[in-house]
DNA sequence: ATTCTTTATCGTAATATTGCAATATTAAAT
DNA sequence: ATTTAATATTGCAATATTACGATAAAGAAT
């Protein structure tokens, strides 16, 4: 025991998960935050604006790509992320048609 | 070691991702995917719905509630579930919020 | 060629999460 | 008062995550 049970729920909710799960810690969030601040692609820096050791940025931003939440290029000896918006935009849709829904509920509570 | 550095975040970043955290589990979504899809809060059912055991249930529902997603009301002997619609659109607005800051730029990757 | 810079990986300790059986709790039904 | 039904809590094993020091890898700069 102890791992998640993914096999028993479908695709969709599995995906959701993951990209939610990948935004799960606040690193990860400011990592995203900071990609969206600069106004391009960022070749190293991170590592300066977070308070956390190099190889846990590493890490972070490993499962960020995982999750398909950003894109790495590799730049010469440095290595170019930034945003994928598919993943974005697929938390975006789910969460506005959530909304939708709610709002022709009689909610009881 | 281990714990995560919630302090050396902002609070809305520690926020987003105690909320994206909560929905970081394919069960807890398909809970909240259940509780769209009834049209009414949910009093007792949950458990039948999913191929969890039933402290297992109960921990993600503790967990959600925690998080802010759902609301929970004592209904004679049994517990009425709902959607708390107010950390759903917490997290809507902050993806568009996101998207649209993404259409601006010219990525790179 | 050597050094510097940037990023990744390995190893490991601390902590958290997941899942469930067993048990407790609490109110309804009998 | 007992039993039943619904949910929570406890305790525990298995697994995952978080964090970082040490080290590796690979291109840039000297």
């Amino acid at each position: 025991m102890g791992a998640t049970k993914t096999e028993n729920f479908t695709d969709k909710q599995n995906s959701i998960a993951t990209i939610a799960k990948a935004l799960g810690h606040p690193a990860r969030v400011a990592i995203i935050e900071y990609l969206i601040k600069v106004d391009t692609c960022i070749c190293g820096d991170i590592v300066n604006e977070l308070p956390l050791a190099q190889p846990t940025i590493s890490q972070h931003l490993k499962e960020l790509k995982n999750a398909g939440l950003i894109k790495g290029n590799i730049e010469g000896n440095s290595i170019c992320y930034c945003i994928d918006e598919k993943a974005i935009q697929k938390l975006q849709s789910y969460f506005s048609k959530i909304s939708a829904g709610l709002e022709k509920k009689n909610n009881c509570c």
